[in-house]
DNA sequence: CCTACCGATCGGTAGG
DNA sequence: CCTACCGATCGGTAGG
């Protein structure tokens, strides 16, 4: 007697595919696989999805699309210098990492198994990303806040860490994901800030 | 004419499963490819391995003997204190991943598909080796060299950032390897070291 | 190192 | 959403 939204199976399956693929990898899970965590036939699948791989790029798409929701207004906001910016970005970030974290932990390691157009996509859609890091340190390198890197290896530093928490984030464990955010946030500006100017100089 | 030397055959089969696995990963690489890729029929592979897995075992094992090679003794060693140390060792990481770029990431992606017993052993050495890192970051905050940090979390966001360089790093890149691992140093011991103590305080 | 071959499983379709 | 089924491919073995 419930009435289903529109779509709401296609969300259980690219849930349940999303869990699957983090653990066995997209390659490794079979499309009966997935049918089974949803107590249905292999091909009763195909009444709800065009194909497996239709199902991986659903999941990467929202993946990318939470990340983009969350940095893209951060990184182009205007009412705020670099430091701030890039601590709120990394925070960003990291709080979709550990609230997605399957569907992250997907798009960042099985996106190669996409047809060549799709991967052609992800990997735009990724340096524009990358870029919004680079950005933001470049822009602190020239306002003086931040001393002089390489932005493109501290970008690639940075978005590594914070990917990394895909990896290694429990729920039970010890740092809740608010904590892991802000000393990520900590130790990279850490890194980056030059002392606040002395007054007398 | 050539003699080869034991296990020559061997090393071939392991080099192009390594290329292989990093480019298509492990479950969609076929013994089919690996045996093309040496210009020699699938099944006469199997009169050098024993099975597809064992391939990538020996793959797995060569690339966490280098990382302990490389890593193991600058972290035992005692006559540097905790900064230098740390150097050393982002260094000392950083220098495998460039070196053996293919063997790190089949190494850090790929081995969940190795069997139970197999990807236990992996993970207590993993284990092992990240305490090193943990290690002299506590030893450092002792000293006082490194300001108050959540050890754990650091020695992971530094990990991550090293790993991360084996999917970026490309040897016609605008950075040497050499460089990439310096820089990567230098920004973590930025974002650790308190400032060189006052003379007169 | 080869050919011939094995049972199992794969993604997906036909036709309800 | 189901059963029945398809051709292709998989890791691996037998027997030279």
């Amino acid at each position: 007697m419930t009435v289903e939204t529109p779509g709401a199976r296609r969300q259980q399956i690219e849930d349940a595919a999303s869990a699957l693929f983090r653990e066995r990898g997209y390659a490794a899970t079979s499309v009966r696989d997935i049918a089974q965590a949803l107590n249905i036939q292999g091909p009763s699948l195909y009444a709800h999805v065009a194909s497996k791989e239709d199902v991986l790029w659903s999941i990467v798409i929202r993946a990318a699309g939470r990340f983009n929701e969350e940095v893209g207004p951060v990184a182009a906001g205007r009412d705020s210098a670099a430091p701030q910016k890039l601590r709120d970005m990394i925070r960003g970030h990291a709080a979709v990492v550990t609230s997605s974290q399957k569907d992250a932990a997907v798009f960042l390691h099985e996106w190669r198994f996409l047809s060549a157009d799709r991967r052609a996509d992800v990997a735009r859609r990724r340096d524009a990303y990358e870029a919004l890091f680079r950005g933001v340190i470049d822009e602190g390198m020239r306002t003086g806040d931040f001393h002089t890197v390489d932005s493109r290896l501290t970008a690639m530093a940075i978005l590594s860490a914070l990917n990394g928490i895909a990896t290694w984030y429990r729920t039970d464990g010890p740092l809740t994901a608010d904590q892991i955010a802000d000393q990520h946030a900590d130790l990279f500006l850490q890194a980056l800030q030059n002392p606040a100017p002395e007054m007398h100089s």
